[in-house]
Formats: C-alpha cells, sequence, structure tokens
RNA sequence: GCCCGCGUGGUGGAAUUGGUAGACACGAGGGACUUAAAAUCCCUUUCCUGAAUCAGGAGUGCCGGUUCGAGUCCGGCCGCGGGCACCA
C-alpha cells in the first residue's frame, strides 16, 4: 500500500464501482418505501463544450445535498441534461459550416466525460438534452395547450431589429445600438409576434414570494421588483376643446398620486399613444416630432442621456375637479406607452420628471402638498414657496416627501394617503376612474427568428388563419438539411420546410418560422426530470427540493418557470397546487481569478505567470507582470482554469473541497494555486491517518479511557455540526470542522494505541462526514480501515446525545464586561456555587480590590460577569 | 434616483438566540528531520505599551445610543457591491 494517496488510481475505480452497485438511480415511488423523497436539482448547463471551474462549483454544490440527503435516508432525485438550444450552436454553423445538432452533440459528449470524473451522485438515466426531439416535441403539445387555454397570444410590438443578419435581438444582444455579432445599427421594428399572457399571474406570482422561506431574500426582492405592481387611479379627462374623431371619450391616464390631482398643469401622452399616432396623421410637426423620439436608442445609457422633449398638441381637456379650468395636452418623450394607458397628467411640483418638462417649456408649478402639517402654507422655512402659476423659480426640485394636502378644496389638510382614497371616490362617483392596480411585468414574448429552437407548431392557412398542428404531427421536427448562407431565419430560407396543408380545410398552408425563446425549455425540464411522462411519478417528486444555481437568472429563468409551472397546473398537466416548482433555492457565487497582464497590455494566462513573493514574473521572458484585481473567470482576460487539468493534476476530490472551502457558498471565491495545493496536501493528511489506522495493532496496552473519551467527543461533535452546516449551506464552515477533526485525530495518533478503538470510531464517523465532499478519497478510506461495502452506500453517522455534552465547563469570568480570568466548573453547578467559586479566585483580588460588588450575572454555561463600582 | 446586501488581522473567512472576537485555512517568519531538496512535523503570526510564554491597554468602517455585557440590537453618517430605473 502507497504511502500517498494516487487520485489517479483511487477515483475512476470508485466511479466504477458506485456504476456498478448502480447507486444513485432514485427510486420509483412504489419501491422507496418509508423513505421521504428529497429532489436535488442543479441548474443544467448548456453543452459549451467545455466544462468550467464555475460548473464544478455548482455541481459539487449540489452533490454535497445529494449525497448528504442520501445517506440521511432519502430516496434521492438527482438528475442532469442539458440545456441545448440556443445561438452558440448557430454561430459555430456558420462560422464553421458544422451544423448545429452535430456541434451540440458532440459537444454534450465531450462534457459528459468531463462530468463523469466528478465523480457526482449523478442519475444519468434521465438525461435528455432540450433539443431531443422528444422533449421539444413534449414542450410544443404544452404550448397548444396553452394556446387553447388563453394563454398565448400573436401582437404586434416595437423589436431589436438587426438589418445584417436580419434577426431579432434580445435587448442583452444590443451592445451600443449596434448588433453584437455584426455590429450594425440596430433599428425599432413592428413585428407580429408570439406572446405568453405572464401578466394573468402578475398577482399570484407577487404574493406566494412570500411563501418561498427556503430562497434568497434577494431573490425574492428582485422578482418583486420585476413584477413591480403600483396601486392607483386609472381615470379619463374629458374634452375642453372639439374632440379628436376615435377618441371622443376623452383621454385615459393612470396614476399613483392621485392626491396631488389639484396640482394638475398638463396632460402627457407617449409618443407611441394611439391618439399622437391619428394626431400626427394630420400634423407633419408631430409627425417630425415623433421620429425624433424613435430615434434614441433602447439603452440605458440612452435613456438617462435623453433630454425631455415635448410637443404641444394645441388640444385641451377639463379640470374634473375645478371647474372652468383647463389643460394643455402634450406629447412627452418620457411617457412610455408599455405602462398603464400611455397617458399621464403631470402634476410638476411633486414629481421630477414633470416638473423637469414644465421648466422647460414654461408650464405652471402647482403645489399641492406641504411638508408639515403645522407649518402655515406661505412659510419660507417650509422650504417650498408656494408659487402657483409662472415657472416657479422658487423650487428647485419637486417636492416628494411625505406632508399634508393644501389649495385642494375639500381635501385640505388631508395626510397624503387619505387624500389619494378622497380622489378615488371622487372620480368612482362622478364615473370617471376607479382604483386599478399596474404590473411592470410585460407578456412574454416568445418569438425568435432562429433555426435553432423549438418549432411554434402552427400553420398558417388562408382560409383557416391560424391552425394548431395535430396531436399526431407532433414534434414538428426541425429540417436537418439547412442552410446559413443567407442572414436571417434559415427556417424561413428553406426550399419546403414551411410548405404544408392546412389540417382543418387540406389547403395550402405554411408553418409557422419563428422558434421559441430557449427560456422556454429550461421552464419544465424539472417536470420532464421527473417523469417523462407518468403525472403521479411528477407529483411525487415535485416541488425540487433543493434547486442550486447562479444568481444571474434571479429573475428571468426563475421567474418563468414559476409561471409554466402555474400554466401547466391549470390546463391539467400537473398536480402542484400552489404552483411553485422549487421549495428550495440556493444562489451559489462566482468564481473569480486574478488577472495578469505583461508590460506590452497582452493578458496572460495564470500558467504562464510565475510568482515569487509578491512579484509576478513571465516565465517565458522573465518580465515584471501587473497583477490586475480579481474579476470572474473569462476568456477575454484569460484568467480562466481548465478542470480538466487540474483534474489530471490533482485529482477531482481536490478540486471539489477547494472549491467548497473558505468562502460562504453564497459568495465569490477566487482560485488560487496556493489554495488548490493547500487541498491536496489535506488529502494525503487524511490519507495519512487512516493508513495508520490499517497498520496491524500493537497488543496488550491499555486503553486510556480520558483521552478515548476525549477524542469520542470531538467525533461527535464535529459529525453533528457538520450535518447541520450542510443542512444550512455552510459548507466552508462544514470543511473548518472537518480540518479541525483531521488535526485532533493527528494528536491522538500521537498517543497511539491506546486509544486505538476511539480512533477507529471516529476515522469511520470522519470518512462518512467526508463522502458528500470528497467521495473518492472517502471510499479509499473507507476500505482502509476495514469497513464493508461502499461508503457512499453508507448511512450517516448517528452523534451520540451523551458525547455532545460536557461534565464541565470552563467560564469566562469578566469585570464590569471585561474578562479577566476564567474558572472550570461542573456542568450541574448552581449559579450560587459558580458565583462563590467566582469571587473567590486569587486572580480576581486585583480587580475587586476596594471596590464593591454591585451585582453578579451568572448566565449557566455561558459567563459570569461581576458588576463593581 | 429607488430597492436590497455587505464592511472583522497581510488574505479568504469563523463567532447560529446579545455572553471568552479572530475558529479553520491561505500567506509570511522561525525551527526539526535530510548530504541536499521534495514531502512531513513543530512553533510564532490583530495592534500598542512595558524588564516581554507575562501583565496592561486598544480593537469588528465612523459617530452616538440601549444593556451587567454589542461584531451581533437601535439611530445617524461614510465606503463597497448588486438589482431596477423617464414604470407616472
Amino acid at each position: 500500500m502507497s504511502e500517498r494517496y494516487d487520485p489517479q488510481l483511487a477515483e475512476p475505480k470508485w466511479r466504477e464501482a458506485w456504476a456498478e452497485a448502480d447507486l444513485f438511480r432514485a427510486l420509483p415511488p412504489a419501491e422507496a418505501g418509508d423513505a421521504p423523497k428529497a429532489y436535488v436539482l442543479e441548474m443544467f448547463p448548456y453543452p459549451s463544450g467545455r466544462l468550467h471551474v464555475g460548473h464544478v462549483r455548482n455541481y459539487a454544490m449540489g452533490d454535497v445535498v445529494a449525497r448528504h440527503k442520501k445517506a440521511k435516508g432519502y430516496n434521492v432525485l438527482h438528475p442532469m441534461g442539458w440545456d441545448a438550444f440556443g445561438m452558440p450552436a448557430e454561430n459555430a454553423a456558420m462560422e464553421r459550416g458544422v451544423h448545429p445538432g452535430t456541434w451540440t452533440y458532440a459537444n454534450i459528449a465531450a462534457m459528459k466525460a468531463q462530468f463523469h470524473k466528478l465523480g457526482l451522485s449523478l442519475d444519468w438515466s434521465r438525461e435528455f438534452a432540450t433539443c431531443d426531439p422528444e422533449y421539444y416535441g413534449e414542450q410544443q403539445r404544452l404550448f397548444l395547450k396553452f394556446m387553447e387555454k388563453g394563454l398565448v397570444y400573436r401582437k404586434a410590438s416595437k423589436v431589436n431589429w438587426d438589418p445584417v443578419d436580419q434577426t431579432v435581438l434580445a435587448n442583452e444582444q444590443v451592445i451600443d445600438g449596434r448588433g453584437w455579432r455584426s455590429g450594425a445599427v440596430v433599428e425599432q421594428r413592428d413585428l407580429t409576434q408570439w406572446f405568453f399572457r405572464i401578466t394573468d399571474y402578475a398577482q399570484d406570482l407577487l404574493d406566494k414570494l412570500d411563501t418561498l422561506e427556503r430562497w434568497p431574500e434577494k431573490v425574492r426582492t428582485m422578482q418583486a421588483n420585476w413584477i413591480g405592481r403600483s396601486e392607483g387611479l386609472q381615470m379619463r379627462f374629458e374634452w375642453a376643446c372639439p374632440a379628436p374623431e376615435e377618441f371622443e371619450a376623452g383621454i385615459d391616464i393612470f396614476t399613483t398620486r392621485p392626491d396631488t390631482l389639484h396640482g394638475a398643469s398638463f396632460i402627457a401622452l407617449s409618443p407611441d399613444h394611439p391618439l399622437t399616432e391619428a394626431l400626427a396623421g394630420r400634423d407633419p410637426d408631430l409627425a417630425a416630432f415623433r421620429a425624433l423620439c424613435a430615434q434614441g436608442g433602447t439603452s440605458e445609457a440612452d435613456i438617462e442621456k435623453a433630454e425631455k422633449i415635448g410637443f404641444d398638441t394645441g388640444l385641451r381637456v377639463a379640470h374634473p375637479l375645478r371647474p372652468g379650468e383647463t389643460l394643455p395636452v402634450w406629447s412627452a418623450n418620457f411617457v412610455l406607452m408599455g405602462y398603464g394607458t400611455g397617458a399621464i397628467f403631470a402634476c410638476p411640483a411633486h414629481d421630477q420628471r414633470d416638473f423637469d418638462f414644465a421648466r422647460k417649456y414654461d408650464l405652471p408649478v402647482l403645489p399641492v402638498v406641504r411638508p408639515s402639517a403645522s407649518a402655515p402654507a406661505a412659510d419660507p422655512a417650509d422650504g417650498l414657496s408656494w408659487v402657483v402659476t409662472g415657472a416657479g423659480e422658487e423650487m428647485t426640485e419637486a417636492y416628494t416627501g411625505p406632508g399634508t394636502i393644501m389649495k385642494s378644496g375639500d381635501w385640505d389638510g388631508l395626510s397624503i394617503d387619505a387624500a389619494k382614497s378622497a380622489a378615488i371616490e371622487a372620480m368612482s362617483a362622478r364615473g370617471l376612474g376607479s382604483r386599478t392596480v399596474n404590473f411592470r411585468l410585460r407578456d412574454w414574448g416568445v418569438s425568435r427568428q432562429r433555426y435553432w429552437g423549438c418549432p411554434i407548431p402552427v400553420v398558417h392557412c388562408a382560409s383557416c388563419g391560424i391552425v394548431a398542428v395535430p396531436a399526431e404531427a407532433l414534434p414538428v421536427r426541425l429540417p436537418e438539411d439547412v442552410s446559413f448562407e443567407t442572414p436571417g431565419n434559415p427556417l424561413v430560407h428553406h426550399p419546403d420546410w414551411k410548405t404544408t396543408t392546412c389540417p382543418d380545410c387540406g389547403g395550402e398552408a405554411e408553418r409557422e418560422t419563428d422558434t421559441l425563446d430557449t427560456f422556454n425549455d429550461s421552464s419544465w425540464y424539472f417536470a420532464r426530470f421527473a417523469s417523462a411522462d407518468d403525472r403521479e411519478e411528477r407529483a411525487y417528486w415535485l416541488p425540487v427540493d433543493q434547486y442550486v444555481g447562479g444568481v444571474e437568472h434571479a429573475v428571468l429563468h426563475l421567474l418563468y418557470a414559476r409561471f409554466f409551472s402555474r400554466a401547466m397546473r391549470d390546463v391539467g398537466e400537473l398536480d402542484l397546487a400552489d404552483g411553485e416548482p422549487f421549495a428550495g433555492l440556493f444562489t451559489q457565487g462566482m468564481v473569480t481569478h486574478a488577472t495578469f497582464r505583461a508590460g506590452d497590455g497582452r493578458w496572460l494566462q495564470p500558467a504562464e505567470v510565475e510568482l515569487h513573493g509578491g512579484q509576478a514574473i513571465e516565465r517565458a521572458t522573465g518580465q515584471a507582470v501587473t497583477v490586475g484585481p480579481v474579476e470572474k473567470m473569462s476568456k477575454s482576460k484569460k484568467n480562466t482554469v481548465d478542470p480538466d487539468a487540474i483534474i489530471s493534476e490533482f485529482g477531482a476530490d481536490t478540486a471539489r473541497w477547494f472549491v467548497l472551502s473558505d468562502s460562504p457558498p453564497e459568495r465569490d471565491v477566487e482560485w488560487t494555486q496556493a489554495g488548490v495545493e493547500g487541498a491536496a496536501r489535506f488529502m494525503q493528511r487524511v490519507w495519512s491517518l487512516f493508513r495508520s489506522l490499517s497498520l496491524p495493532a500493537a497488543d496488550g496496552l491499555a486503553e486510556d479511557e480520558a483521552a478515548s473519551l476525549d477524542l469520542r467527543r470531538v467525533a461527535h461533535k464535529a459529525t453533528r455540526a457538520i450535518d447541520s452546516a450542510i443542512e444550512e449551506f455552510r459548507f466552508n464552515s462544514a470543511i473548518a470542522t472537518m480540518h479541525d477533526w483531521v488535526n485532533q485525530m493527528k494528536k491522538a495518533e500521537q498517543i497511539g494505541e491506546s486509544v486505538r478503538n476511539a480512533r477507529l470510531e471516529s476515522a469511520s464517523m470522519l470518512a462518512r462526514c467526508l463522502t458528500p465532499f470528497v467521495p473518492h478519497l472517502a471510499e479509499s478510506c473507507w476500505t482502509l480501515i476495514g469497513q464493508p461495502g461502499l461508503v457512499s452506500a453508507a448511512p450517516w453517522p448517528e452523534a451520540d446525545p451523551a458525547f455532545l455534552v460536557e461534565d464541565s465547563v470552563t467560564l469566562p469570568i469578566q469585570v464590569n464586561g471585561k474578562r479577566r480570568a476564567e474558572i472550570a466548573v461542573a456542568k450541574t453547578a448552581t449559579p450560587d456555587m459558580v458565583e462563590a467559586k467566582a469571587l473567590a479566585l486569587p486572580d480576581l483580588a486585583p480587580h475587586l480590590e476596594g471596590k464593591s460588588i454591585k451585582k453578579v450575572i451568572v448566565v449557566p454555561g455561558r459567563i459570569v460577569n461581576i458588576v463593581v463600582a
């Protein structure tokens, strides 16, 4: 038996043993007996071709949870698959002429081999790729069910259009107003697109966030902000001038500040408002204004820089509460068509945007809220001067704080909240409006003009319109013979794929050429893992008990999946009462690395750099290297680390151990060579510990009972601490405990044979605690001390409560809150006994001399504090 | 601008309900073993003061408060990170 542990020999051997024993296959519900179920899932990867270290961290975390649950007696489902549709495959096709499917499946094979080397406890029997026709066929069936239920619709919407690639781009793909691939200036186009009615569930998606107790607060907040509920008044302003054609009824607006209605000074319409559009048809100047507004980019930076511009339409509406007063109707670029009604009433005194606009166009500023109830209306000490007309020189910004209503007739003296209610009541009574809730959340546009995605399973028939593809004709398969020569959607250019017949009338028809946004694919894969087609088995496994993935999916993926499981439930496809797919969520941090830059500005790979003390030197040239900030690993900065290289050099266990140690899982961890070497050293240290126990025992030595008891205490306490640390996702703490445990075992090794039995017991427990983290090493150690079978199949060690409590405790003694001494007392000592013993301590005499004791606080088992004066 | 989160040694971090601040690890320094190196093992490592394995003082971003006792709770600042953002 070798003195050194060799992961290259041991790791493949144990993986074979696990495969042979079929250890990680989830049991069907009927075979699970009394075992409770645990569905552990990590976000499945996009098959880019290479695993990166971030994946290693993500999957190592999931594996700790899955293996721990298994050891605790759960029937565990821990599957893996591939999020396989998407742009990179098409890019590869365009750049290298390889078919997206060929490229994707080759990548899957390569990555699966890498996955295998990590020793994860995955049930590969449920593997699939979302580009498998069986998978996307099922997705098409769901799409049609949603359509039947009215959850799908088509409408024209503005999209980012790349005129070179001839495709729609997501907002993330538009960089500084240009397409990320082509570099062409992106245009706004109106296209008819498919949408999912996610907004139907807006309220429920918001409400149920409160029930997701095992989700990070941060993610819940982000989703709540994204859904963006706001309550207010939707009301109508009626004309005080000849009404424009087709808009005779007036203008509907939405406001969250109905309390400021008396301070209204103008109406602002979005440039995209139907009324603006209609008026522009007759007024070239307004048309030019609209064109000007459309020019601005959609990026955040553009919006921030954009100056407020407006156009006076010349129309006027009546103020509903101030007889005889009228308000001008403007079109303004800061009003969005996509929110509320696309029109607002502006109260410049109490809204900064309205204020800026009013200043620019010399519109009235009419304050109707004063900051404090007591201050007289015209008191300059209020910080506001109550200018009623003109440009409001005295106000430098809008007042949006709390206060009391004034200059508002009956509402004077009311609080803002009371005035809001009064306004809503008043408008309801006049039949002009009502309380309304608005959401920031928009319906989900799912159309993509792409080849490598799930085809939308409908046909367009000249006489029947849009017709669903019948169930027996699913899946609608992507054509294999496809060309990427022409820019744009290959499905449109394909010679005959889209040509078909109408399922209803049998006449000529065309297939829909849009494919589904790839977020659809990841919105229900967890249900598919639970079972391909058995609803009861899906009900058994769902919801996912522990989901693990990156925080970058906090909104989109996690929100879409929550929508999908509700929609699936409502079309009778899923038995999930509250519609929540993920009961527990953990978002892990990234793996970062220092960046290195040569004198001439080239980025250098970590392997090209040698560190000497504080100095970094380029190996090839011997020149000094600038060590840059620690950043997320990226190819452009060359600060990536290849997991394969690490595994070949140190083994998978070392890589797993390193990415879980030191930093708390939710935080970023910095990859360092020294840290990896430290992890590798620890593997050897553990190995030597077990090896010394595998040597033949010396005879005839009496047992050292006190030392044995100490060691057993260490083992049982550590087991307990590791157990709860894993359950609470404090893997770094679990690892610190194991370090400490091993240090204690090393000390016991020096004591030797007289504590052999305790060392063996401790080692057996340690091997089982190590298993979720470093399973291969744990197997080798388990075998080394003669334990039967596989430790991966062994139950979690029981911590005996008898060893968790000490007979005596060491209490710190404070005088006026400062620690001055400590005493050892029996666990059973009463506070009085502790107090008496503490006061008698000679160490304390100098601190008590000449002072009177006012109080003695004894917290049993914790601390003694003597208060003196 | 709005909404979250976080500030602890040279570094990553620990301290779970207010109860010995700095566990554990990395790095650094010193030592043992060795012909030498690797490997391994041992010691030191928050700061300041002192006749210095001891004693005293300070210390968890800053200022203040509550408490016998605050890294932890409260108020106000400062700094960093993240999310959203003409959302009416």
